[in-house]
DNA sequence: TTGTATGCGTTATCAT
DNA sequence: ATGATAACGCATACAA
């Protein structure tokens, strides 16, 4: 661990003083050309690395953005991050990462700590946790701030666009003349299974059907076992012959007990997934899925994060919505027994 | 942006030095329960957050461990900087993160901002581009170093075993009859891909077996089409029954292959893949499969890094090794036409 | 154009 | 036990 060389290092060196160091290596426009010339060179000469701590401390920035997720463990976050880190770094910026672990109290902490961190600002993808209320946790900070699929009105935020995305998938289904439609997604409860059940029934209605609620099963966390709900629905009287699965665990599940029964898709059940990365390409067949962009949802996170930094405080908050693709696959069919078939 | 608050306010409201602040609020054996009481009223009242750039600087460190990996776009990425994170969480550390997106020049960026970053130390998990040599790219440096998946000599670093797990894989397959087993693997001329084709190796020569080159066709890239690979190893006038495939990219396009082909796993064909997060579980049916534990890659790089930081730098290099596991899916069967099958 | 001096927010040392 | 002061490394306002 040698002693660093700071600008005064390299001020003896060239024979100067450390203001003018620091105005030949940071292009002042005051400095003659020979000055400029002997600091670059002891510089390099040194190896002179300058110290972001004590420029950020004087600077009053650090060029640094806090990005603070729910749950590392969800495979969509990969993706996100990647796009967020990717955005930043064009721009120069650095990216600090802290993972709540899904426990929102860790989520407190986590902000807390990056208040102290000198950021010059924090994106937060937060849980849905009803307890946590924007207002009240983030509020009275003095750190701008970006949100990841949490529609806040009067902040900046990228949304992920779902009750349209579930129409679509719906309608898909509807279209090949499916008629009992199973929905499983995580928490119903919070808005983006809400949202999810609303493009849902959107889709029925939209078609002059009815929605079945009873396709729709509760189900207790994303990381619930989405095979018991699917024998569920297979036990019904008159169970679903489709089924739409947002959740990646879930549908390992629901999967599972299809290949269980016996039930060979898409000849004898239709399957629409959630398309996280490498999905479909894994899946026999291919799977036909709702696909977002995810790198681009962390890189809209970051631009507009950038463009707080650059703009005066005054700037009105922007909303960034990204809409759904719906893949198609080889995991849809018309319903069995039907006669519109291949 | 309100101005922050600092010691100096903090200490105006309790009537008290900035000193004595700093000395409260960081538990100094030398402080009134008076004065602390007042210090830590006043501190909450004001909502002080201490400012971790000018500790730093002052303290000469940061509590912050800088991440450089080669692509995030790999999919083992997402859990092995997760386990960094939790790691360095329960330690008060923050990770700091980028990504050179598979370009050996950014490595080096990167490795340069952190240099100037302040940070404890630095986790890599760099390219195995033979232009990057560790000594002259890393070395001279003055931050604690920890590599993942890079095995150099008086480093600390965490390890993947790779050969003895591909001698299981080969072993397996070699067991349950088949003789012409395929490899598809990246980078056979690196270290990752050369000690995969050793492994294999072993397993036919502990079987007192030959070993065929042919069935190892050479990748150009981690992203090249499996499939076309999987082609010419069909086309091959004796093709191989089974397949073990590294390569989350590589696998889809075999995997496509062989549905193209109309042979089915495992009756037609065995396929052992490598374990990524969620795979098995898509797969239909369940792929055996290798499998790292990649959050545990992650912890041990932490823990090496955090034993590095908490003694004195006389401390021996420390090597760890983490192996592969053989998980059983339904993948795997006798070869075709084999008269020892159910 | 360049040198000098000051302060960013902390903590550690030295007084008291 | 507490106050005063200096220093971490840098950038800038001001002086020359």
């Amino acid at each position: 661990m040698v002693k660093s060389v700071s600008v005064v290092d390299v001020a003896r060196a060239a024979g100067v003083t450390p203001g003018s160091v620091s105005r030949a290596l940071n292009g002042s426009k005051h400095v003659s050309p020979a000055l400029r010339a002997k600091v670059t060179d002891a510089a390099r000469r040194l190896g002179y690395q300058p110290n972001a701590q004590a420029r950020g401390l004087r600077l009053g920035r650090s060029n640094t953005i806090g990005m603070l997720v729910n749950d590392m463990r969800h495979p969509m976050y990969a993706s996100i991050i990647a796009g967020v880190e990717h955005e930043l770094s064009l721009h120069g910026r650095m990216l600090l990462l802290a993972d709540a672990h899904g426990e929102v109290s860790r989520e407190k902490t986590i902000f807390d700590t990056f208040q102290r961190c000198a950021l010059d600002g924090v994106i937060i993808s937060a849980s849905y946790d009803p307890e946590v209320s924007m207002s009240t946790h983030y509020a009275g900070n003095r750190l701008p701030l970006v949100l990841i699929d949490r529609d806040v009105e009067g902040m900046d935020r990228v949304c992920l666009e779902r009750r349209n995305a579930l129409r679509l998938a719906t309608r898909h289904l509807l279209n090949l003349g499916h008629r009992r439609i199973a929905l499983i997604t995580p928490a119903l409860d919070r808005i983006p299974g809400g949202e999810r059940a609303a493009g849902y029934d959107d889709a029925f209605r939209q078609a002059g059907l009815a929605a079945d609620r009873r396709f729709i099963p509760r189900m207790q966390s994303p990381l619930q076992d989405g095979g018991e709900a699917m024998q569920r629905l297979l036990d019904l009287p008159q169970p679903p012959t489709a089924l739409v699965c947002l959740g990646t665990r879930l549908l390992s599940g629901a999967l599972r007990t299809l290949r269980q029964r016996d039930l060979k898709v898409p000849h004898d059940f239709s399957v629409i997934a959630i398309g996280s990365t490498d999905m479909m390409a894994f899946a026999n067949p291919p799977l036909t899925c709702l696909r977002v962009d995810l790198p681009s949802v962390g890189r809209a996170a970051a631009r507009l994060m950038l463009r707080r930094l650059d703009s005066p405080a005054t700037l009105p908050c922007e909303r960034v919505e990204l809409q759904s693709e719906l893949v198609i696959g080889e995991s849809c069919g018309p319903p069995p027994g039907s006669h519109n078939g291949p």
